[in-house]
DNA sequence: GTATGCTTTCGGC
DNA sequence: TTACGGCCGAAAGCATAC
C-alpha cells in the first residue's frame, strides 16, 4: 500500500485519427465535407468491383462500413449526392508521417501502431498528474488540427490497454480520461470483448463460464481461469479485467511480415496464370524489404470464389536466398494448396514473407561494434 | 502441464 | 437478392520441447 502511494502512476495516451483516409480527402476538398465520402479500393476487375476502405460519418449514417462492397455502398447512397474516391495511399502516408512527427515531440516514449494510431507515454512530462495529462491531450488535438487539419480521438489512462479502450469509447473528435481511480468502474460494465487478446473463441469460452462483462471476469476466481485457459492467458485475462497492463510504450521495430495480394482478372485454377501473379508479388515484396534483411518463412494464400481463404506456409531452417528460391517455394505451396482445394476457383492470390533475420555479416559487425564500446 | 514455435484463420482498419 | 481490397497483427489450433 505504501509503495502504491509513493509510485507515480503512468500516464499513457492512445491517439486515433478519425475516419482517417476519408478525413484526409475532406481536408483536400472541403466542398465534400457535408456529403457522404467513401474511400474505395478498386480491384483490377473494372467498374465498381472492390471494397470500401473508409467512409466518413455522414456515409456511416447511411450504413456504409469498412470492407463493404463498393456496389453495396452505392445502393445505400443512391438517393444522396455522395463522393466515391479511390485510395491515395501516398497522400495519406505523408499526412500520417507529419502527424506522427508532431506526436513524437509530445512523448517520453512513443509507439506508432499502423498508419492512424499511436501510444504516447507522457508520465514524466506531466509528473503523473491526470489533469495535466488531459490538458496535454487537448493541446495535442489542437496542434494536430492547426498543423494538419485533422481531428483525432484520444484516450488517457494508466496503461495502453485502458488508453485504447478509452479512445474507442468516444469517437470522433473525443477526449476520454480514465484516471487510475476510475479504471475499475470504467471497465466494469464493458464487454470482455473490448479487451485486447479476447477474440470470438475466448469470448465464447468465457460465456460458458457465465462471464460476459469485465466486472464478472474481475471477480472470477483466478485459479479457475488458469485451469481453463492456461497460465499465460488466464493471468492475462484476470489482470486485463482489472485494467492492469504493464506492457511498455516502446517504438516498434520493423514489421513482422510483408505481404501482397492481388485480385485475378477472372477466377481460375490455372497454375500458369497464378504463377505469373506470384512472380509480380514476389518482386514487389522484395522491393519493399530493406537491404540486408532476409527471411525464413513464406506463405501463399488463395481467396476462393466464395471468398473463403486458404493458406499454406513453410518455415525454412535457413534464410531464403533469392527470388528464384522464393518463387519455387511459393509454387510448391500453391500446388500443395490446390491439391487440397480440388473444386473451387481462385479469385485472389497473396504472398507473404516473415521470420526476418539480419544477414550474418551485418549482425556480426553490429555485435562487434557493441562489444568494443 | 506449460512454454514455444509453426501453421492457418480471423478480424480491424 | 447478390454484390467483396489489401494489409497487418491477433487469435487459435496444433506439435514438439522442456
Amino acid at each position: 500500500m505504501l509503495v502504491g502511494k509513493l509510485t507515480i502512476p503512468r500516464v499513457v495516451l492512445h491517439v486515433d485519427f478519425d475516419y482517417f483516409f476519408a478525413q484526409v480527402e475532406e481536408r483536400e476538398n472541403s466542398a465534400i465535407r457535408n456529403q457522404p465520402v467513401v474511400v474505395c479500393v478498386y480491384s483490377g476487375r473494372g467498374g465498381d468491383h472492390g471494397a470500401v476502405s473508409t467512409a466518413n460519418y455522414v456515409a456511416r449514417k447511411y450504413g456504409v462500413r469498412s470492407g463493404m462492397p463498393i456496389i453495396y455502398a452505392k445502393k445505400r447512397l443512391k438517393n444522396v449526392e455522395a463522393v466515391f474516391l479511390p485510395v491515395n495511399r501516398v497522400l495519406y502516408d505523408k499526412v500520417s508521417e507529419n502527424i506522427m512527427n508532431v506526436l513524437c515531440g509530445y512523448a517520453d516514449n512513443f509507439e506508432q501502431v499502423g498508419v492512424d494510431e499511436a501510444f504516447l507515454d507522457v508520465t514524466k512530462r506531466v509528473g503523473g498528474n491526470y489533469e495535466r495529462g488531459q490538458k496535454l491531450a487537448s493541446e495535442i488535438k489542437k496542434r494536430i488540427l492547426a498543423e494538419e487539419k485533422i481531428t483525432c480521438s484520444i484516450g488517457v489512462g494508466p496503461n495502453k490497454l485502458v488508453a485504447k479502450i478509452a479512445a474507442n469509447s468516444q469517437k470522433p473528435n473525443g477526449l476520454t480520461v480514465v484516471s487510475p481511480a476510475e479504471v475499475q468502474s470504467f471497465l466494469a460494465s464493458l464487454s470482455v470483448r473490448e479487451l485486447v487478446g479476447v477474440g470470438r473463441k475466448t469470448e465464447d469460452a468465457l460465456k460458458k463460464l457465465g462471464i460476459e462483462t469485465n466486472r464478472q471476469l474481475a471477480t472470477y476466481d483466478v485459479t479457475e481461469l488458469i485451469s481453463v485457459f492456461g497460465k499465460t492467458l488466464g493471468m492475462y485475462l484476470h489482470n486485463a479485467s482489472l485494467g492492469v497492463d504493464e506492457s511498455p510504450v516502446e517504438q516498434r521495430g520493423r514489421a513482422e511480415s510483408v505481404s501482397r495480394i492481388v485480385t485475378l482478372k477472372e477466377n481460375t485454377r490455372d497454375l500458369t496464370v497464378m504463377m505469373r501473379e506470384v512472380d509480380k508479388l514476389a518482386k514487389d515484396i522484395l522491393k519493399a524489404v530493406e537491404q540486408g534483411l532476409s527471411f525464413r518463412s513464406i506463405s501463399i494464400s488463395a481467396v476462393m470464389e466464395d471468398l473463403s481463404m486458404v493458406t499454406r506456409s513453410k518455415t525454412f531452417q535457413r534464410p531464403v536466398e533469392n527470388l528464384e528460391d522464393m518463387k519455387k517455394a511459393a509454387g510448391d505451396l500453391l500446388v500443395q494448396l490446390l491439391r487440397k482445394e480440388t473444386e473451387r476457383l481462385v479469385r485472389r492470390i497473396g504472398l507473404k514473407i516473415s521470420s526476418f533475420i539480419e544477414e550474418k555479416g551485418q549482425k556480426r559487425l553490429k555485435d562487434f561494434d557493441m562489444r568494443v564500446q
